[in-house]
RNA sequence: GGGCGUGUAGCUCAGGUGGUUAGAGCGUUACGUUGACAUCGUAAAGGUCAGAGGUUCGAGUCCUCUUACGCCCACCA
């Protein structure tokens, strides 16, 4: 057995970076946090731990979050579970794209071979412009920069003792994760859930990729109404049009107006006519014109909004596509105005002059051009208005017409809500944030992404005799030969010389959405799981912040239902953020977030790990600092009692038998273990409900009782020889107070636990049993004698704290006041009392007159203090 | 516009099946240290439990409404 330290005592101080390096050493030789593959599935708790983004660094987010589910964790191996806690780090992604691009001056062009003899170094002058690399020489930058954050991310982990099997480490970015990611894919080909298709695309500009309805947000910002005038052919009157985005009038495909507007019934039929462009267009009736807003009818133009791709969808009218990729409008090959006009030359001036301009410059430009010819009807009216947004992008989501893969979930909506409800969400109310983000659902998951540092797709593509790709037949990859780099690798009876000749092939460009690889992370981690486990889906538990219940939740449950035809995990623990002081989401661009390792530092590992684990599941927390605090104290405060216990335990010569807690015998003494079982007893309650907070809460209120009172009252009793007893009830608390806090506290539980005056070896604290009520019920008598007993003991401390005099001031008389009973009872406790009041041998005067306990007569003796100044 | 959550001491938060006088930490004030602990102890002050109504012998807790704040979703001419 791996021993804990040489020398077996308690230090004379506190010491806590001292403790956790001792604690770290000794959980890593001892493999106390071993996954045991040969446990029972129903006593083994299986983990689906949030692989953390390595960009950049660990907030104090983080720590409470994961905190909470180590607590958790720790609760269930002293359960004796086996556990399944694997780490992961979550490499893949843009966040690491953008940094590695930054930190190496590299760009990743696809098209390019793999050189094997490129070697990143780190560049971030970036004087030269950045050097293209191939996709796997990008990706291998990747590794080396990721390597360095986890091994940082690693070292906050260790030291604030979160107790995962780092044999089970895993990165979404290895080739097992890559062959996990695109074997959930071709599955979901094979059951026909996943198609390609050339349609309108919500498209980040900037990014220069498409993106899922989950990664896109709100935004208000400031904008114009623009009242345009449209003419109608063969009529004489004109039609007011409202838009806010005029710079897509040559992309007008129809004027609309809703069926019942009477206003405009009369021009259903005929044409409009788009200012300056001369194009017309048909005036449609359509429910998707409202009457009441703005002038009651609509230009619908290819696209400015989500609004228009669902017009046009269900009009059958051609798209006129302006906008490029970079979000330029675009020139037409013969730089003429490219579609059906009146007056072709007037149509071809105009769009020239917005030609290769961003879209924000070309809508002032158009209204300039409206202005001078008179079609504009008023000066641009300044609204606010809702805008989407890539959530990390900064400028507006266009929609622009590309191919694009997908994932069909907007049929299995139902089967979706259903899976989410047969997961116990914990609180249980983010349920309903799951069913709403369901049922909200309009798009299919898109999950191809222009860019290059993730799971490529596992396909190629035919070329024909002209060399033109046909997209209707992929090849897929066939799952034995996965992971495949389509760039590089080659499909089945196809030749590398063949790659995009006619005849031949080619490989798809595209990576997946990150959270595809994300969505199997259950799947990932089980693929790390040491050979001949037993395990599979679901899990017991998924924990995660609320922001990506639509995100990596969802995702998870959805690919699990598809894969496996199973929920993901049977609980889903959703914990809050932490905020600044001013309620302010923590984030990098706001300059707030806050970093651990200072932290670890300054409070200690158990000090920290007492802030997250006070923070109720599913609550948003202001942070402060005076937690710590609290946490510090409480630390130092299990650290001194233990070490003055122990000395007792030492004097009084007690032996580590199975019954020394048969020598608690004493009235008092059993009493208080009443009071100690029935801490156990709601602890245990908490945690079965995953309501460590709350366990956390009570225990440390028993504790701070244990030492203000009970271990006051007795330890007069404790000095004697023939206290036994009270030593024994001290020690049995102690160790129970260590166990009660061993999830929260691991450091300074262990250390106490493990410098126990038996001078015997022992297990890691973490792997014996949390206590259970029953073990205490045959040592434990009616609560109320320690109850009475304290408040007495209070009731004369205030005496003595109102008449300005120190606590040891003896008391020359005291006459007790109470019922019979209770004093029957508190005169079983007569020593204790006497000696911790300090009032002389068979002095006290009980008088059973009243019903409530109180002291009728208190007189306070002359302490030294007053001798002196007298 | 729909939904969810929150409002308790100066601040940050607990208050489980409704049950004495509503709790903790920090902060404030007073006192205290010779035998675990000054990274300390004892005590005090501090509350119309957001507001109104209802159910009940009894409501911080349950119901209805109002109000303030936060979040999620939707709308986006």
């Amino acid at each position: 057995m791996t021993t804990y330290k040489i020398v077996k005592k308690l230090d004379d101080k506190y010491n806590a970076s001292e403790i956790e390096k001792r604690c770290i050493d000794f959980w890593e030789k001892d493999k106390t946090y071993q996954f045991d593959k040969t446990a029972l599935r129903e006593n083994t708790y299986v983990v689906d731990t949030p692989p953390p983004t390595v960009s950049g660094s660990l907030h104090i987010g983080h720590i409470m979050s994961y905190t909470q589910t180590d607590v958790t964790v720790r609760y269930q191996r002293m359960k004796g579970k086996s556990i399944f806690y694997p780490i992961g780090w979550d490499d893949n992604g843009l966040p690491t794209e953008r940094r590695v691009q930054n930190y190496f001056n590299i760009t990743c062009n696809p098209d390019l071979a793999y050189d094997p003899n490129f070697h990143p170094i780190h560049n971030p002058k970036g004087d030269e412009k950045r050097r293209e690399v191939s996709r796997k020489n990008f990706i291998e930058a990747c590794e080396v920069l990721t390597k360095e954050d986890e091994k940082a991310f690693e070292d906050v982990f260790r030291r604030i003792g979160y107790s995962y099997d780092w044999s089970l480490k895993y990165t979404t970015i290895s080739p097992e994760s890559i062959r996990i990611s695109q074997e959930s894919f071709l599955d979901l080909a094979e059951k026909g859930m996943v198609y390609s298709a050339e349609s309108p695309t919500m498209w980040d500009v900037t990014l220069q990729s498409a993106v899922a309805q989950a990664e896109i947000e709100d935004r208000k910002i400031d904008g114009f109404f623009h009242e345009i005038r449209f003419e109608v052919e063969g009529e004489s009157d004109y039609l007011k049009i409202a838009t806010t985005r005029p710079e897509f009038l040559p992309a007008c495909i129809a004027v609309v107006a809703h069926p019942n507007d009477v206003r405009y019934q009369k021009y259903f039929g005929k044409k409009a006519i788009v200012p300056l462009f001369d194009i017309p267009v048909p005036i449609i009736p359509s429910e998707h014109a409202e009457m009441d807003k703005g002038t009651g009818i609509m230009m619908v133009c290819t696209f400015g909004d989500a609004a228009d791709v669902g017009f046009w969808r269900g009009s059958g009218l051609p798209i006129k596509q302006i906008l490029g990729m970079d979000g330029r409008i675009l020139k037409s090959e013969d730089e003429r105005y490219p579609y059906e006009s009146l007056n072709s030359e007037k149509a071809t001036l105009y769009y020239k002059q917005i030609t290769g301009l961003k879209v924000k410059d070309a809508r002032i430009k158009i209204v300039d051009l409206l202005r001078e010819s008179g079609d504009l009807l008023s000066n641009p009216i300044a609204i606010e208005h809702p805008v989407k947004f890539y959530e990390k992008g900064t400028l507006p989501l266009e929609f622009i017409t590309n191919r694009q893969w997908f994932i069909k979930i907007l049929d299995y909506k139902k089967e979706l809500i259903e899976a989410g409800q047969k997961i116990k969400w914990f609180p249980e109310y983010m349920q309903k944030r799951y069913e709403t983000w369901v049922e909200g659902l309009n798009q299919e998951w898109c999950i191809s992404r222009q860019r290059f540092f993730g799971v490529p797709f596992p396909i190629w593509y035919k070329l024909d005799k002209k060399g033109e790709i046909n997209y209707k037949e992929p090849i897929f990859a066939r799952k034995e030969q996965l992971p495949v780099d389509p760039m590089s690798d080659v499909p089945n009876g196809y030749t590398e010389d063949m790659r995009g000749c006619p005849d031949g092939f080619i490989g798809e460009k595209d990576i997946m959405d990150t959270w595809a690889t994300s969505s199997v992370t259950p799947q990932i981690a089980l693929a790390h799981a040491p050979k001949g486990h037993h395990l599979s889906l679901p899990f017991d538990v998924r924990p995660q912040a609320h922001d990506i219940i639509r995100t990596w939740a969802f995702y998870t449950i959805m690919k699990a239902l598809a894969n496996e035809g199973k929920i993901p995990w049977k609980e889903a623990h959703i914990s809050g953020f932490v905020l600044d002081p001013e309620r302010k989401k923590m984030s990098k661009s706001k300059g707030n977030v806050m970093t651990p390792m200072p932290l670890l530092e300054e409070y200690s590992s158990d000090a920290v790990r007492y802030w997250g684990a006070r923070a109720k599941l599913g609550i948003d927390l202001i942070f402060k600092k005076e937690v710590m605090d609290q946490g510090k104290k409480l630390t130092i405060k299990l650290f001194n009692a233990a070490r003055f216990v122990y000395t007792m335990v030492q004097n009084a010569g007690l032996e580590k038998t199975i019954d020394y807690r048969k020598n608690i015998t004493h009235p008092l003494d059993k009493s208080w273990i009443s009071k100690l079982k029935e801490t156990v007893e709601s602890s245990v309650k908490a945690f079965e409900i995953n309501d460590s907070s709350f366990a956390l809460e009570i225990t440390e209120k028993c504790f701070w009782d244990f030492c203000d009172n009970y271990l006051e009252i007795v330890k007069g009793r404790a000095y004697v020889k023939e206290g036994n007893s009270a030593v024994s009830c001290l020690m049995w608390s102690i160790d129970t107070f260590c166990k009660l806090f061993a999830p929260f506290l691991p450091f300074i539980t262990e250390e106490i636990y493990q410098t126990r005056p038996w001078g015997i070896e022992e297990k890691s604290i973490h792997k014996m049993l949390f206590p259970s009520s029953a073990e205490y019920e045959d040592f434990s008598e009616d609560i109320s004698l320690y109850e009475k007993t304290v408040s007495l003991v209070e009731m004369v401390r205030k005496k003595k704290a109102e008449e300005k005099h120190s606590l040891r001031t003896p008391v020359v008389a005291l006459t007790i006041s109470g019922n019979q009973k209770t004093l029957e009872l508190l005169k079983k406790a007569i020593k204790d009392i006497e000696n911790v009041l300090n009032v002389k041998e068979n002095s006290i005067v009980f008088e059973p007159h009243s019903e409530e306990l109180f002291i009728t007569n208190c007189v306070l003796g002359e302490n030294e203090k007053n001798l002196t100044n007298n």
